[in-house]
DNA sequence: TTTAGATGTAACCATTGACATTACAACGCC
DNA sequence: GGCGTTGTAATGTCAATGGTTACATCTAAA
């Protein structure tokens, strides 16, 4: 299993409308032809980073903006907004241990906290990466380049 | 998504091995009695404990038994033992970002190193519990029990 | 040497989530 | 009012998961 391709699509958005924030009105179709996907899979997340209180979008005339700082958006932001992992819980059990048995009965109390261990190192990383960082280094790429 | 419970059935199995070595046999059945799915879900896992060096399984007359030192099998083995991320991958990439688009260009690479700390992250939590751990712990409740 | 009890594995199915795509209603500036 | 957008429902395809049946194969013990 594989952390749905939502985070990096929606990484690669917020890179993009703050690229070009001063050039172009961003819209989703702009957006869809940087990522390379359907414009439907764009709105979609825009809805959500939407939610997040993360982007605002202009019905009717159109356009995506940023509405949090940059430092303040973190990549376990992201990962909420576009809901990347379901239900929070980024291991799933298997349901029904059998009760009966020593070990079935005792099996989700010994996991439980070793594996909310592991997410939490996870996420403690993916809080320390901020759409700042992100941005300054594609911007300075892109500064190389040209 | 989720990461596969695989993970739990294996750490799950193993704990019922040790646990039950000297009394029965413990067979698939057993095994499946235990977790509460169906013997051929045990048995693959089996499987790829046994090609990752873990357990031996006796054909034939039966029985499952741990081969190497309890301190020694880490989450993170099991976990690349079942295979719960694909090609090793925690991220997956979207395929094709668009080359003319100076952010679609340079999105890889300011992402990948992120993205393999974060993983780094997570799998340095995993190799530091062991089944001997899980296993002292099982046990503790177990005898609190009785 | 047969047999009983296991394992190993192929085959098939149902369910689920991801992602793509079409279609169209609603919106808001011009 | 019309045009370019956004929002979203509906539908389709694909892959992975996990369940199940079926059966060939193995080994110890009767």
């Amino acid at each position: 299993m594989q952390i749905s391709s939502r985070l990096t699509i929606a990484i690669h958005m917020l890179a993009c409308i703050e690229t070009f924030k001063d050039e172009h009105k961003v819209t989703s179709d702009f957006l869809a032809g940087s990522v390379n996907v359907n414009p439907v899979v764009i709105r979609r997340l825009l809805s959500q980073l939407k939610a997040a209180g993360i982007v605002a979008v202009a019905r009717g005339t159109g356009g995506a903006k940023i509405i949090r700082p940059l430092n303040e958006i973190t990549m376990l932001d992201i990962c909420h907004a576009v809901d990347c992992v379901e239900s929070g819980k980024l291991f799933h059990f298997h349901e029904n241990p059998n009760r009966q048995c020593p070990v079935g009965r005792n099996i989700h109390t010994v996991l439980d906290d070793k594996l909310d261990k592991v997410q939490q190192a996870m996420e403690n990383e993916m809080r320390r990466i901020t759409m700042a960082d992100l941005i300054t280094e594609t911007k300075s790429l892109i500064r190389n380049q040209t």
